[in-house]
DNA sequence: AATGAATGAGCATTCATTCAT
DNA sequence: TATGAATGAATGCTCATTCAT
């Protein structure tokens, strides 16, 4: 009870402020108000995370880290290209599915200058773009064209998260039901989307796609 | 003289707080520091624009107009899929980069609760996915299928705006020089992204891309 | 009316600051505590001082400036050093008794680690003890004496200083009333305690008075 | 073991406290920084003192308690004023030194408002305020002239601390040896201050040091 | 004797906005 | 148009202290 319970208030803030910076954004949620609706003291915040900032670094570092985990490890199953995307764009889309606000709150603060977490972005945009990498090779495009990278890798990072961006926005004016059937379907559209767009790429002439052709 | 400088505090005001806007979020962003960057003073922000959420009204409502407008100039020139495709796409890679910053704080405002601007959003999102569905229309795909017309849309919009999210980034990270090469590479990647990559989505067995299958 | 009512709010910050670091001191006086008594609102201390500590700058930077205009004014009047000691203890104690609190406020902060006003105290101190060197050089006493000017610098500041630091104190505790009378007693006192004093130095063996003896 | 290490935390509080005081002032120091410092945890500093203000409240009793012995021990020592007034200073000089930072803070401490303590500061005051009275009977001036007492008193109290006060500011600006033969000369110069400058005051003309004259 | 989570009041500062000039 | 003083609420954070363990 003890145990359970004192982790409870930090675990709450925690989940408190996921959920008000997805919806507001960072620098919009205040201290009092994670504080108000987790039913925890104000100072708590700085007790477990040593300012508003702190909470947002937890966030940023705890998405990108397991976004990471997932993608490797789901590369690490399929042989063909085929499989290893349908396989990826899975565990994108699960994970991001399960942990929205989270995946949200960590996209939308990528762009954004705050000084005390800009090591921290660096950090993470290396570890996932090294990931990223991986996922081009296996696709057989030129791992060393470094511009194509750049256009290809947030791509596919921003692909599945910009949906969940706009989905409740849409679910307001469209009537859509995003349900597991949606997601299954989801799945196999975005994994097309790139499979074959990246094959179409691959098809290019060579003075389309070649570096400063 | 008058006239002009008259104007300019106006404009001014504007531009400075695009910048700032995009480069820290709208709430992070303070009416003091915009009107000390403008060189205007503080009153004036309210006089203009009726406090600082009518400058991001107007930023808003500015870019989605232009955007919108711009996609549907390109859609009126080519006859084929293929034309099309590249017109428009060279049409939102060109405006966006003109306008990189104002495109990034109309971006990064859609996901965000601001009640102030809420019917804006709608607005907005109403009329530029009416032009995705023009879009998708002319790529052959079912203009009926509302769940493939919510992932196609906010895809597109991703693929372009997402490079200029971490375009500093990546070039303070990775050694790219993003110069009008790049940028006429970029159109032909996207474009052709897309293409093939909805062509591939129109082979899928039935049974895959169908609604509630 | 307009020009002295808005420097009013202004002076009475200061003036009312200056009376509350007297009483309690610079950390213990608090900024909601001013703006109460000066009848202001808050923010108008960050709007005049640039927060809490621009108040006490302002006190530190006025009363030694002042301070030393006094000394420095005092000192041209004499010629011989009976006379010039007299004239300066008179300036010393006349202004000090006139800008009690004033005094107080800078006399006690002088020793405290205050970061941010480290420069000014510096600068202070700097100012202050050049007069007191030239007021020791009219004494007779080695100019270039170092460690005597170390020792008499401060005692004269002390003697001044401390019994205003005290005197309400002792105005409790003890029947005494400190009216001009008092003041000119006083002045008399403390230029023969100096005078006498440092003449009885002079007349000090060699072997004691001498650095490294 | 454990009872060495048990008094070691309450001692090591009071050091760390003492130490911080004198740096920054006992309002400007918090109970977290104290605690952090002494290496101690936080509630500990209510469990031996009941609170922040329970350390000054000690350091003040202490400190007037050993600066009276050791005024009354010397004291007894001499039989005229000059070999009295010599071991008086040297007694003052030695103990501030061996107690420089106790002695900054009780001496910091005494102009101030702070309820919790205004009845031990009056308490100290009187103690040491009956010393220095034998004092300047043994000086030969007139023990019931309370003005005089009131100017004189407070200026030998302070004339040694000031120079503490003002010590490392010195130090840093100036280049002085603060070494035990700087302290030796200090002894000397400042008996004979005090020595010849009341001497001097016992020559005055009566209508000059008289009460109300 | 010692811990550390928790409290609630308080801190200095900044916020967007208003208004008389 | 433009100014700058003024407002009152809100900002993030820290305070000394308490208390169950």
């Amino acid at each position: 009870m003890t145990q359970e319970e004192k982790q409870a208030a930090r675990t709450r803030i925690l989940k408190t402020a996921v959920s008000l910076f997805a919806r507001k954004g960072y620098a919009a949620v205040g201290v009092r108000e994670i504080a108000a609706q987790a039913e925890v003291n104000i100072s708590m915040i700085s007790y477990y995370f040593n300012g508003k900032v702190g909470i947002l670094a937890e966030i940023v570092d705890e998405f990108w880290e397991n976004y990471h985990r997932h993608i490797v490890k789901a590369m690490d199953r399929g042989e063909t290209p085929e499989i290893k995307i349908h396989a990826i764009t899975g565990a994108m889309v699960d994970y991001v599915r399960e942990n929205k606000e989270l995946a949200l709150v960590a996209f939308h603060t990528m762009p954004l200058e705050i000084p005390e977490i800009a090591n921290l972005k660096q950090k993470s945009l290396m570890k996932i773009m090294g990931s990223v990498q991986s996922l081009i090779a296996s696709l057989g495009l030129d791992i060393n064209d470094l511009q194509l990278f750049s256009i290809i890798g947030p791509a596919i990072m921003s692909l599945i998260v910009t949906h969940f961006r706009l989905r409740d926005f849409q679910a307001k004016v469209f009537d859509i039901n995003f349900d597991d059937a949606f997601y299954e379907r989801y799945k196999i559209i975005i994994a097309t989307l790139l499979l074959e767009g990246v094959q179409g790429l691959a098809r290019l002439p060579k003075s389309n796609t070649e570096k400063n052709a």
